[in-house]
DNA sequence: AACTCGGGGCA
DNA sequence: TGCCCAGAGTT
């Protein structure tokens, strides 16, 4: 596994790649950041924000989600995959926010898992984004990432790349290693093409080193 | 650990 | 056409 040094080496790397990282879930709120992560779930972020340019402009509140019938609601998010579910999960969502949260959405993992729709994921997004405190949420593209660069090891659960990452990350560096992670997964150690080839993180990276060798193999037979 | 929800985007 | 996508809940 790779050495905390060696992490810090492949953030620096990823900062000069991507130095502008971001959460790209378009939100104005805690609220609509709450929404628009919910609704990402196993679908492009791309298209979610095409969703949510319309519905924050129809729904502002957790009293205007619930003002509507269901079936009106699922309507309003029918382009995203899993949208029974969502819909459904944002309206007991808004109904548990004002009765039994004063309509504030709270700051800690714990609370915020409580509500429906909302993992530990999501919380995480949630607090490191909204509320600017320090978390690792381990997604699709981090949980791959990590395990390609050697940062944990390739049976590691989702909790454990998450213990692993932020052991060997400076904690005010966590939520930026985050987005910096994200994006490398995203836009180029891409799950189906990682780009090996003009990756300045080559040396360092067990799999891609072992692709490297693959490919030679096959090169040299042609 | 495996299964389900799911329309849109892309090869 | 087939396969995958900033996951979570249930079994």
């Amino acid at each position: 596994m790779l050495s905390k040094k060696q992490v810090l080496f492949v953030l620096d790397e990823i900062e000069k790649m991507f130095p502008d990282a971001h959460c790209e879930l378009r939100h104005s709120n805690p609220f609509e950041l709450m929404i628009a992560v919910l609704l990402s779930a196993q679908c492009t972020d791309a298209l979610v924000n095409k969703v949510t340019e319309k519905l924050f402009k129809k729904y502002k509140t957790p009293e205007d989600y619930l003002s509507v019938p269901l079936e009106e609601l699922e309507q309003d998010i029918r382009s995203i995959g899993l949208y029974r579910n969502k819909a459904k999960n944002i309206q007991k969502l808004s109904y548990m926010l004002i009765h039994e949260y004063g309509g504030v959405i709270p700051k800690n993992r714990d609370e915020l898992i409580k509500f429906p729709g909302v993992g530990r994921k999501t919380a995480n997004v949630i607090v490191s984004v909204a509320f600017d405190v320090p978390a690792i949420a381990v997604d699709t593209h981090v949980e791959r990432v990590s395990k390609r660069l050697g940062i944990c090891r390739w049976k590691d659960s989702v909790l454990q790349v998450e213990e692993t990452l932020m052991k060997k990350i400076p904690k005010e560096r966590w939520s930026k290693a985050h987005h910096q992670l994200i994006f490398f997964g995203r836009y180029h150690c891409k799950a189906q093409s990682p780009q090996c080839e003009i990756c300045p993180l080559l040396e360092i990276c067990r799999e891609g080193q072992k692709r490297m060798r693959r490919r030679g193999v096959v090169d040299a037979k042609k």
